[in-house]
DNA sequence: AAATCGGGGCC
DNA sequence: GGCCCAGATTT
């Protein structure tokens, strides 16, 4: 074994995390931890896995648990097409599969949601197999390690080349999650902690102290608008609606509107008698991607629950919205009108 | 190849 | 307040 790979799992094992989906690495386990940590601090993820595994211990819960309730478990962690490609995947296990785990890199990269990274870290963490994985973690480890201050598809292979070589035949899911757990400890985006590094001294960037180069800051425009939200609430309901399309499928929310008069010739257009505004709810800047949006929720009293139960849209009952996803920004205007209109239900 | 994800930790 | 993250998918 290569003596950077030597040193490289010496120093995992000194320093890895107790991490709960470390506890019992099945390829059930490894796979809705890689697929919650996709974009996604560890910190983050812990309570949801713990959580999920409660509720879904294996394969055979998930298939038959209501995508409503997967993805109010995933309700604050973002991102929910992971949650919808979780359980489409779950569905497609049970029929394609027979409720038996996929075995190779093959099957399990054209499950829905699962990518190169993923398919790479399942195989190596739950099965042992050698396919390198490479995160944002690993490209910037390697990066450095190589000297690649240029960055293209060429010098990607390049680095999947090497990582393919120095991965240890026995324990390539240790290397893996070695190069990530450096990555977030050690070998910082700013500011690198060289010094107690375990292969600085393999480590071109260091030696040629460009290190700090490496990846380069991302310049990003941010785009900012304004949304207006109209709670509607008649004896005790709220009107929610579902989103049909977009990043949001699936989940509940408020109507929404790009101008505030649009509010109540919404009301009239759809047959909403009388109506008042009876208050305004603090506004909430939602950051997201390259936006920020300035939410500004109103409250409308209106007489009558106007627009029907059609199945896009919903008067409930405050205790009822305990079962419907939300955004959390959505959740957190939600509790503070709950507050300010019966706070003896907190 | 580039944009798009409607979260949240952490400095 | 801005950056970044155990990426995948769509355009």
């Amino acid at each position: 074994m290569a003596l950077l790979t030597n040193q490289l799992i010496r120093w995992f094992r000194k320093n890895k995390r107790d991490l709960p989906w470390r506890e019992n690495p099945t390829p059930y386990c490894v796979w809705i931890s890689e697929i919650m940590l996709q974009q996604t601090v560890v910190n983050a993820v812990i309570p949801y896995f713990r959580k999920w595994m409660e509720k879904y211990p294996d394969i055979a819960h998930l298939a038959k648990a209501k995508e409503a309730e997967v993805l109010r478990m995933w309700e604050g962690l973002g991102y929910y097409a992971r949650a919808r490609n979780i359980f489409k995947a779950a569905i497609e296990i049970e029929k394609k599969f027979g409720g038996r785990m996929p075995e190779t890199w093959e099957e399990w990269r054209g499950l829905p949601g699962i990518g190169d990274y993923t398919a790479s870290a399942i195989m190596s963490i739950a099965f042992g197999k050698p396919y390198p994985v490479l995160d944002a973690n690993v490209r910037r480890v390697g990066r450095r390690i190589l000297g690649m201050a240029a960055w293209d598809k060429k010098r990607e292979k390049e680095l999947l080349e090497f990582l393919r070589e120095a991965m240890p035949r026995k324990n390539p899911g240790a290397f893996n999650e070695a190069l990530m757990e450096l990555g977030q400890k050690v070998c910082l985006p700013d500011k690198p902690l060289c010094e107690k590094c375990p292969v600085k001294r393999f480590c071109i960037g260091f030696e040629k102290n460009i290190q700090n180069l490496i990846p380069g800051k991302a310049d990003r425009k941010i785009t900012k608008k304004k949304t207006y939200l109209a709670l509607f609430v008649s004896r005790g309901k709220l009107l929610i609606v579902k989103r049909e399309k977009g990043i949001l499928k699936d989940l509940w929310g408020f109507p929404e509107f790009q101008e505030e008069g649009e509010i109540a010739s919404f009301i009239k257009k759809e047959g909403g008698r009388r109506f008042k505004e009876t208050g305004k709810l603090k506004a909430r800047i939602h950051y997201y991607t390259r936006f920020r949006d300035e939410l500004i929720p109103f409250v409308y009293e209106v007489e009558k629950q106007f627009g029907g139960n059609a199945g896009s849209r919903r008067w409930v009952s405050f205790n009822e919205l305990e079962k419907y996803p939300l955004p959390s920004v959505y959740r957190k205007i939600l509790e503070e009108l709950l507050l300010k209109t019966c706070p003896a239900k907190i």
